[in-house]
DNA sequence: TTCCGACAGTGGGGTCGCAAT
DNA sequence: ATTGCGACCCCACTATCGGAA
């Protein structure tokens, strides 16, 4: 793997297993919250050397090195490799991952280290000694994870897996929404370990939200999406009526919808933003005004706080226009008060 | 025949660092 | 000093193809 480092006693790093988007089984399966953060492998050697990688197997030690410390002191001169993900926690105890994001790739100089502390939740255990887990089912390598007392660092801690002797995905969820969290996965209890692979062993369903949006401009797509629209410049009406910019859409389109939106968006071209806020400089680059007076539907996951209280819409996909609504109608929701 | 999994290739938000302007 | 751009992290989604069902 290219950029890795290589440590005595440690293999190759290890790519984490995958789940499929689907609805949640209510047999069979066992079921976690889905955190909010990094994805993340712990590989510690008989040595006491230690690797912690990303999903794409990059080595992330030097960004989290107190992680690593932490899990090598817990094991005591066991090798062991763990799946997991780094999360932080915010006020409530809820996963904050913009708080992850300015963390993610400073050096242990950094003084955000102090600030921001990441906890890693270790949810899966792939070798333990001179045992490999990977055929073991997952209910059994769960048994041998909750052995390993882990929990009660501060920096580490075990999820809980449920079944549906406990509670029913549909409950759950219903948990999951009401805590904002975002969503949930359902774990095959029977399956083995099948690193890098995705399949219906694992199955996620995260929480989606949709919203009314005005369109105010749009920007022209590359290769394959070359003369056709690469992503659109959405709006919403805040409560003093303020055209607010909320982010892009570039996904989620087929390809007629594609030439449809332009068909539709060309007549209605001007040479000012129609966004009552800024645009920022990068966000508006190649940008390409249009009358607000389109609207469509997106789905998305988070309505984002960044650093300067901008909201902007997390993973949004492309649902449709909606010509039976008036820009009017595309409301921003209000902010939703903390939980805990 | 149809369906599904894997992959490639678009696009997003966000942060950081480097090079060109 | 500003700007452009790529490398990372998170990701959704469409289109395509070959093999499984």
């Amino acid at each position: 793997m290219a950029g890795s480092t290589v440590r005595a006693g440690l293999p190759d790093p290890v790519l984490p297993m995958l789940a499929v988007d689907g609805e949640l089984p209510t047999t069979g399966y066992g079921y976690e919250i889905k955190w909010d953060g990094f994805r993340a492998c712990v590989q510690v050697a008989a040595n006491g050397d230690s690797r912690l990688t990303s999903r794409l197997g990059n080595d992330v030690t030097g960004t989290y090195p107190d992680v690593a410390d932490a899990v090598t002191r817990i094991l005591a001169g066991r090798p062991a490799v763990l799946d997991g993900e780094l999360v932080v926690l915010d006020e409530s105890g809820r996963p904050d991952f913009g708080r992850l994001q300015t963390r993610h790739q400073r050096g242990p100089s950094s003084t955000l280290l102090r600030t921001n502390p990441v906890t890693f939740f270790a949810f899966d255990l792939l070798h333990l000694g001179d045992d490999t887990l990977l055929q073991e089912p997952y209910e059994q390598r769960r048994s041998r994870l909750a052995d390993l007392g882990l929990a009660g660092d501060p920096l580490v801690t075990v999820p809980p897996y449920y079944t549906e002797n406990d509670i029913s995905p549909a409950e759950l969820l219903e948990v999951v929404e009401q805590q904002q969290l975002e969503g949930v996965v359902a774990k095959r209890l029977v399956s083995p370990y099948q690193p890098g692979k995705r399949s219906r062993y694992w199955i996620k369903r995260a929480l989606i939200k949709t919203q009314e949006v005005v369109i105010g401009g749009w920007k022209p797509g590359e290769g394959r999406r070359d003369n056709m629209i690469g992503s659109l410049l959405l709006g919403a009406h805040d409560h003093e009526n303020q055209l607010v910019y909320i982010g892009h859409v570039g996904t989620g389109f087929t390809e007629k919808a594609l030439g449809d939106l332009l068909r539709e968006l060309e007549p209605l071209s001007r040479t000012t933003s129609p966004f009552d806020t800024p645009v920022p400089r990068d966000r508006a680059r190649h940008a390409r005004w249009v009358e607000p007076r389109l609207v469509g539907e997106v789905v998305y996951r988070q309505l984002t706080d960044n650093r300067n209280n901008e909201r902007r819409l997390r993973h949004a996909a492309w649902r449709g226009l909606r010509p039976d609504k008036e820009p009017g109608e595309a409301i921003l929701p209000q902010v939703e008060p903390g939980v805990g």
